[in-house]
DNA sequence: CGTTGCATTGAAATCCCTCAAGCGAGGTGG
DNA sequence: CCACCTCGCTTGAGGGATTTCAATGCAACG
């Protein structure tokens, strides 16, 4: 299942890979890294868990959640690799962190973090642009959610994963339909149906589900 | 119009109040600031302008809005006394931010914030508090206008204004319908139908339509 | 080759929006 | 001081986008 690689400690490691993991943030903040794998929906950390470290994807991909107590879902980012979180103001973690795929991270004690940040002004500087980048996106999503339809949603959502992985006009999507609905504050079945329509009037192409050819960038910009 | 009262370079005020006056954020950063009156509606600044200053509301409240290009509008915050707004990663603004009321606030330049916190630890620490304190409200509100219903937005606002501002289980409203439906992602009638119908259930009394009287606060929890 | 999980499609229902009218408080001018 | 206007708010009727419920399709897997 959740397999370590304490790098740490520096006993050797259990995975063919023998070089020490380092979670970089910028270009000014390098820190020695344990490395966690993750399978496919396995939970990285709870809503409410002690915000002990902080997370890099290495590969794979994640899924930030938060539960209403009825079980209504939203989820708040996807992290692909390079991505950072779980780093908090406060003592415990807002979301729940799950793999979407099996996924890869190295991770490093939040003490660790803020005893660097506390000794190196550049550092500081990296998580701060670090927290204001998420909070832009938030407010792009917060756009998104009160003022646009469904299918500016999925046209936005399309463009925005072309966008943070090239693949030379194409997507291959880690996560499920309900993900993506969960995401956007739709069903999965609106957001299956607006990705056939924009597959009818040939802004996309469906080759196969988690694969989605941009046939029509602009068509989608405009939504 | 607007009114400036420059105690930055110490020249008289015209206004009554002769102490300087100073923006504060947490308990470790206090700078000197320039104080300006802005009449309601009036745009403290747009958009896309360069992102010179950094606001602390002193009386009033505004609003932090984004347009898309056939008008549509979100609100991104209503910001009340002691709220500071105008930070940005960025060199230029991301929302167009106006005065709901007749609003008094002080403003440091930004680079003079920049100063303070490269030279103070403590500073820097405040100022990221804060932006996080920013980035946990968007995620609350990703949250609302993703997965919860016309009843539970309007019944998670009132219960947000008067916690921000207690006055006895009554909440005085700055702002108009407009400017709670785009803040919620609703219509301002679905607004209004809202009210009227917490009224009916008696969760709230309406003496006048800006103020609100919240009688049964648990059954606004419950949504 | 059946099972299982995810995705698509259809039909009906619902919640919220749109359009339109009415209401009431506040301000202005006669 | 009252008529009138304006602006913001409320209310109603109808419509539409999205959800809900239900069934089918499809690919992976044992």
């Amino acid at each position: 299942m959740t397999q370590i690689n304490a790098v740490l400690g520096g006993t050797s490691a259990a995975k063919a890979s023998p070089m020490p993991a380092f979670l970089k943030i910028g270009d000014c903040l390098e820190l020695p890294a344990a490395t966690m794998t993750f399978d496919r929906n396995e939970e990285i950390y709870g809503e409410t868990d002690p915000a002990e470290f902080v997370y890099q994807v290495v590969r794979g991909a994640v899924r930030t959640t938060r539960y209403l107590e009825d079980g209504r879902r939203q989820v708040g980012a996807f992290h692909l690799p390079q991505d950072i979180f779980g780093f908090e103001a406060g003592d415990t973690y807002r979301f729940t962190v799950e793999a979407i795929v099996d996924t890869e991270v190295r991770l490093v004690k939040r003490s660790a973090l803020e005893t660097a940040i506390s000794k190196d002004m550049r550092a500081a500087r990296a998580l701060w642009t670090l927290t204001s980048a998420h909070l832009e996106k938030l407010q792009d999503q917060v756009l998104l959610l009160g003022r646009k339809s469904a299918l500016e949603r999925v046209a936005a959502f399309l463009l925005e994963m072309v966008q943070r992985k090239p693949n030379g006009g194409a997507v291959d999507l880690p996560m499920s339909r309900n993900d993506i609905a969960d995401y956007l504050g739709l069903t999965i079945e609106t957001v299956s149906r607006t990705l056939t329509q924009l597959e009818r009037t040939k802004a996309i192409a469906l080759p196969s589900s988690r694969h989605i050819v941009l046939c029509n960038r602009s068509a989608l910009a405009m939504a």
